[in-house]
DNA sequence: ATCGTTTATCGTCGATAGACGATGATTTCA
DNA sequence: TGAAATCATCGTCTATCGACGATAAACGAT
């Protein structure tokens, strides 16, 4: 999955937040969500379902495609998407640590009066 | 959290996908990560760990600060941010579901042969 | 009162996102 | 063979992102 030559030299945070980008869309998320419920989807069942052109909705599975989250296989004249449960998956598997991380309180040591806090870690 | 204006005529999704944008850039990753460590961080520290300009890191922190997932508090001549770690679990809250919907197998009765799935309930 | 430090904001620039219509490619059906 | 249907891609347009330097604002220290 994902071995186009861009993602190369691509890191793993840059990864994440390539996927990220294509969930954060609100369009994105409602086919997302329709793939889910049907397993297999043509492009024109989607497109019937939002109110955006055809070349829009096209576009927006594009980015879904290249983000790894769904595949498209042509079938006809038509096409067919699915999910790729096995990249969400590994997505979310990124995704809740990081939540919990960082929804947990801070790790001891570096409580808020230590006026000394080492931000180097950050990169 | 999150009473400006603009959030008036928000859906749902919108604002998730709000908050899925804030998180989708690298550098604010890394912002989200040092925050979680050290709890209270002034935009200095940030800046210093991260390779690029005070500006820029500004504007960082003021996206991650928009969609509600840090709190930034002026102390004298600096300033103070943290993680709104509720807001991060309300976001835990809501996408871990969603997740797991995606990463599921569908629904029974909606199955790859159906040769007609509703696609209205995309909207 | 002035200077230095720290941070936010402004203005600018190139790149990208998101939308659309038009066009093209491909397949099915008549 | 021709027509219709389906979908991807192209070109275009506007708006936003992401980066930077420069500047302004706020405060502490001298």
């Amino acid at each position: 999955m994902a071995m186009n030559p861009a993602d190369a030299t691509i890191d793993a945070d840059e990864l994440l937040a390539l996927r990220l980008r294509a969930l954060a869309h609100p369009a994105r998320l409602a086919i997302l969500r329709a793939l889910a419920q049907t397993e297999r989807c043509q492009c024109g069942q989607i497109v019937r379902g939002l109110t955006l052109a055809q070349s829009t909705v096209s576009q927006h599975l594009k980015v879904l495609k290249e983000a790894g989250l769904i595949t498209g296989t042509i079938e006809g004249p038509r096409s067919c998407y699915c999910l790729d449960r096995e990249t969400v998956a590994m997505l979310a598997d990124e995704l809740l640590p990081l939540l919990d991380l960082l929804a947990a309180a801070p790790a001891q040591g570096s409580g808020a009066d230590n006026p000394d806090p080492r931000a180097d870690a950050l990169v």
